[in-house]
DNA sequence: TATTGTTATACTCTATAACTATA
DNA sequence: TATAGTTATAGAGTATAACAATA
């Protein structure tokens, strides 16, 4: 029986994929864990920098990290004085989070360092190399949300 | 005082890398779950899939995983009947890591359906836009890995 | 009733260092 | 001495379900 057409046409790219991402993923951790935080730590700091602050369900969605893990992460980040936690007027069941002046300082000096650690990877390449790879990921990256089961 | 030239131009592709090494690993969890591994365990049925075995050394080399960690991993593995772990005759130091034929029935199962999974999202392109992102993705790649530091 | 977040539970992964056995 | 792996320790993230407080 023959292969489906193009049943696996694919698996090349997903290899690819993997690998980069790994490689990525390892570049990305070392230099965060420079800075004395976790990945999911290091989201919840990029996720609330420049921002007036947000719920936790707000942080919970956008860093994808479920609410009852989040209560754990936030305890942490608590505890080392970068965020804050109080409870607003209008709805006194959520929490508004945000980040103390030292998760700011953390936030200023962490955020672009890993950034830019990252980026100086890719320092070698044009300006239109660069957006063709941009848009390439953004192309995966859409391919893939459709793969993706919806959230709630 | 000006921003060095150049300093932050790749600033955008990281990003971008971020979004799509997120929504892959979404998308690859999900289905790994659904094999009843998680992504360390499926890591290791994958290595050792199509192989006669191999070392811990070499399995935590192949992995990333660190052997402290390992252990613990292959603990749950054994426990599934996933895996076995014999003494090979010449060197009694080392432990000799290969799939039971329970593992390979799972390898023969998750493995291509987690990687046919994730390329699905990937079949409406066609040959040669495979082909350069296969070759994008591997340039990056090279790109990242002259930037981390060195295992030794 | 529905929503927000915490707590309880249980498990997995993680790194590190000390340790055992073998080479 | 060096190497292969385990164990001990401690911490962090993960999901789930039950819960309390508020809306």
């Amino acid at each position: 029986m023959p292969d489906q057409p193009g049943k696996h046409r694919s698996i090349p790219l997903v290899r690819e994929l993997v690998r980069t991402y790994q490689a990525f993923e390892q570049l990305s951790s070392q230099r965060i864990k420079q800075h004395g935080l976790t990945h999911p730590q290091f989201d919840v700091i990029a996720t609330l920098g420049n921002t007036p602050g947000m719920s936790c369900r707000e942080l919970s969605e956008r860093t994808l990290i479920t609410k009852g893990t989040l209560t754990g992460v936030l305890d942490r980040l608590l505890d080392k004085g970068l965020i804050s936690r109080t409870v607003p007027e209008h709805d006194r069941r959520s929490l508004f989070v945000a980040l103390t002046p030292a998760g700011e300082a953390v936030f200023d000096s962490a955020f672009p360092d890993v950034v830019s650690h990252c980026g100086e990877a890719f320092d070698h390449l044009d300006d239109a190399s660069l957006n063709q790879h941009i848009a390439m990921l953004a192309a995966l990256r859409a391919a893939i949300g459709q793969k993706l089961e919806p959230a709630e």
